[in-house]
DNA sequence: GGTTATGTTCTATATTTCTAGAACATAGCA
DNA sequence: TGCTATGTTCTAGAAATATAGAACATAACC
């Protein structure tokens, strides 16, 4: 393979449950909230302590529920919200999950 | 024991991420979005086809989140949404999810 | 007391999810 | 060709969650 496989769903797929189910780790909350200045991350960058394995898993997780877009890079991964699309689908719910999460 | 224990926690002490696990689960959002009317429903008005044990089961993870309140009237129990204190404590949140819930 | 209605709690099983080490893949660079 | 950096995938074990039957508790009514 040439390269790496970051499928995302379409945005009208998604379902409402997997959203809240995605973001009821507090991993991936904090992940979703460090994507909230809008700005492009590396895998690493969002890594708090946890090992590169369980960050790719909860990465994943986000990616297959629409909440984030992962784009490689060079080596490495940039990931961002999709924040413009889920707004669409659900009006005003990222906003509202995201700025209680502060 | 003569009275039936529906303790809820302190509104204060409801953690966010709680809250969207207790809704990411479809059968527990469809109770929370029946109870939208703003009425107290039983526990058996609110069972689609789940029997009660497991019906029991939902109620006690959506009171034990902080998102409904349960009293005991006869034999029945009466179900509600905590609104007014949910949007204290997360504003915005609960209207936010249970508008793309419909 | 006996009976019925409404739920909870107990118990067990199946499934899902979380965590993380190990191996693998890719990209950049000397 | 190595060598290093960045992540993914594989694998396995632990922990949490979902489901539902059975037993129990409570309340209302005869």
């Amino acid at each position: 393979m040439s390269e790496r496989d970051f499928t995302q769903p379409e945005i009208d797929s998604i379902q409402l449950h997997e959203v809240l189910f995605a973001l009821s780790d507090p991993t991936r909350l904090a992940i979703a909230r460090a994507l909230t200045d809008g700005e492009e991350h590396s895998a690493g960058d969002l890594a708090g302590d946890v090992p590169k394995s369980t960050l790719s898993h909860h990465l994943k997780i986000l990616r297959e529920a629409g909440i984030t877009s992962t784009r490689p890079e060079g080596m490495r991964c940039r990931v961002s919200l999709r924040r413009a699309e889920l707004n669409r689908r659900f009006p005003g719910l990222l906003a509202a999950i995201l700025k209680n999460a502060e």
